[in-house]
RNA sequence: GCGCCCAUAGCUCAAUUGGAUAGAGCAACGGACUUCUAAUCCGUAGGUUGCAGGUUCAAUUCCUGCUGGGCGCGCCA
């Protein structure tokens, strides 16, 4: 990012005393191989409205940008791009900044919250959730990183119906453990998990729920559930290091009252109406292409969409100044309906938005593997960190783009065989801590080296670092948090390279071991940074 | 039928949101450890970027229409 603006910089200058305006938005990239080591494209984008050819422009551009020492060449190439060679100094300035400290700079100061995984506890996180945790946990370390104030939430809901059937469930399963047999009703959990449940209550409590259900049983039974899967839930966000903010129940929205004020407000704007008994909120009203839908049914229960509604209200009033909400690629169809909530309530546009993911399908060989959390056959996410480690976990899920279907072969992941990106980078940092505990036996101190001598494979790598800060505004920008894991991978391939070919700590070639090494520990410390916003370890050693 | 996402080497994925010659890994083949970690490196081979048009100096990228796959279209979440 430095050499880059510092090329842009004096562009822009160059560019409006030669032709009297400033230039549209044009890029600074690293181009192929043979081109120099910078590129530009202005003299392209400008050829409209300077109503010139761009090879005329690029060449009145080049005659005075020949002039500064900073560029050792610049010339005009192909259709119009103008190459750059830069001077060492730059580079050698560049690799000095690195080593120093690697600074991300703070464009934003936002107060934004990502609400993510938000599972219902009626049963273990399942690797579709470990998917959404690890976007939603790199997008906060992303946002966190560039300056913004960010909150992690967690919405859930223990009072519900689908809680009732849990609470029954697990009841079942204990009557089991005394042979009485009970029948599931057709939403009852089948799960197994629920036996362990069952075998606790039975331990602690003995038989004195066999047989005789009530409404205290029922929601005794609930409530034990529910509390014992959130105590598994959060031990697999922990072992993930997923850290949440905060927890929010949705219940909290009926006894505060904040969904009766929902339902004024939108009532006021004329967004509610009475329809078969039912109340009902008008989408279309909003958006004209949608349906209708229902918040509060005919028996007087409300809907979960009317729980959202006021789960809105509550995000807006709390001061974000964004909110994400993170979800599988099947909700997409709740989009409208809370866009137009968002509307009705008189939020303003940009505060909702909503990150899709795609699917991850489990693959055993050739199998596929069936995820049904009401018949409990599944691979929890706690499993899978358990077979593949929680590094791997975490940058298998992040190094996937959100939009695209994740294939995750469980076989493969439990094998030790399997290659391993993560190990690639990791192994890139620990090879560079070897070689400065070596430096260190070796007593050559590096931290005054000037490099003043710099090879094209050591650009390359001072480029490559550059980049960096690029990386993380981008991919914050795209909400992408694979850009980070091709970054890694990118610039540990690049160190790999170049390890391979120079001997770095040389105790016979003193001057040139200084370069290396300091170089190295720039490496390290981008890498360093890299890993710890992916949320993986950067090992001293392997 | 309508809506969202995807399609790139045999497989899994990149490609600096429109740039020059589309790149890695795995699988295949051939090389490099008496030398700082071989979990590494170097080389060979592998492509009509699903198809057909369009936009412009320039398209894997943007637009339109197809084909194929995933998901959704509940007073379920």
């Amino acid at each position: 990012m430095y050499l880059k603006n510092l090329i842009k910089e004096k562009i822009i200058k160059e560019f409006s005393e030669i032709f009297n305006t400033n230039p549209p938005d044009f890029v600074i990239e690293i181009p192929p191989q043979n081109f120099g080591d910078y590129s530009t494209n202005v003299a392209m984008i400008s050829a409209k409205i300077l109503k010139t050819s761009p090879l005329s422009i690029a060449k009145k551009l080049v005659e005075s940008l020949k002039e500064d020492p900073d560029f050792k060449k610049v010339e005009v190439a192909g259709p119009g791009f103008i190459n750059f060679e830069l001077s060492p100094v730059l580079y050698a300035n560049v690799v000095e900044k690195y080593f120093r400290k690697v600074e991300i700079p703070k464009v934003s100061s936002e107060k934004i919250q990502f609400e993510f995984v938000s599972a219902n506890p009626t049963g273990p996180l399942t690797v579709g959730h470990g998917r959404q945790a690890i976007i939603g946990d790199i997008l906060s370390r992303l946002n966190e990183a560039v300056g913004n104030k960010v909150v992690r939430e967690y919405y859930f809901n223990d009072a519900g119906r689908q809680v009732k059937m849990l609470g029954h469930s697990t009841w079942i399963r204990y009557n089991e453990l005394y042979g009485k047999h009970f029948e599931f009703g057709e939403d009852d959990y089948v799960a197994t998990y629920l036996i362990d449940i069952a075998k606790e209550i039975s331990e602690k409590y003995g038989d004195r729920y066999v047989n005789v259900w009530n409404d205290e049983i029922q929601s005794f039974f609930s409530s034990y559930s529910t509390a014992k899967i959130f105590e598994w839930i959060k031990k697999t966000l922990s072992k993930l290091n997923v850290p949440f903010d905060s927890y929010f129940s949705e219940q909290t929205l009926y006894t505060s009252g904040l969904t009766n004020e929902a339902l004024e407000i939108l009532r006021n704007r004329g967004y509610i109406y009475e329809k078969d008994g039912s109340v009902w909120f008008a989408v279309s009203k909003v958006l004209p292409s949608e349906e209708d839908r229902v918040i509060i049914r005919k028996n007087g229960d409300p809907t979960y969409f009317f729980s959202d509604i006021a789960y809105m209200l509550n995000k807006y009033r709390r001061g974000f100044d964004r909110v994400y909400y993170i979800w599988g690629a099947d909700h997409h169809g709740y989009i409208p309906r809370m866009e137009a909530a968002s509307k009705a309530l008189g939020i303003p546009d940009g505060f909702f938005n909503v990150i899709l993911h795609q699917f991850v399908t489990l693959k055993s060989g050739e199998e596929i593997v069936r995820m049904s959390k009401r018949h409990g056959e599944f691979v929890t996410l706690e499993d899978l960190i358990d077979a593949v480690g929680v590094d791997a976990t975490r940058y298998f899920f992040a190094m996937m783009d959100p939009d695209t279907t994740l294939v995750f072969d469980v076989e493969l992941a439990k094998s030790k065989k399997m290659d391993n990106p993560v190990y690639y980078v990791q192994y890139a940092h620990a090879r560079i801590s070897s070689l400065l505990k070596n430096a260190t036996e070796k007593k050559i101190a590096f931290e005054d080296a000037s490099l003043n001598s710099i090879s094209k494979e050591e650009r390359d790598l001072v480029r490559e670092l550059d980049e960096f800060s690029d990386v993380v505004l981008n991919a914050v920008d795209q909400k992408k948090p694979q850009k980070l894991c091709n970054y890694a991978y990118s610039l540990s391939e690049k160190f790999h390279a170049y390890y391979t070919d120079h001997r770095i700590v040389d105790p016979e070639n003193l001057e040139i071991s200084r370069d290396r090494l300091k170089l190295c520990f720039a490496v390290k410390n981008v890498l360093e940074v890299t890993l710890s916003i992916i949320g993986v370890s950067a090992p001293e050693e392997m």
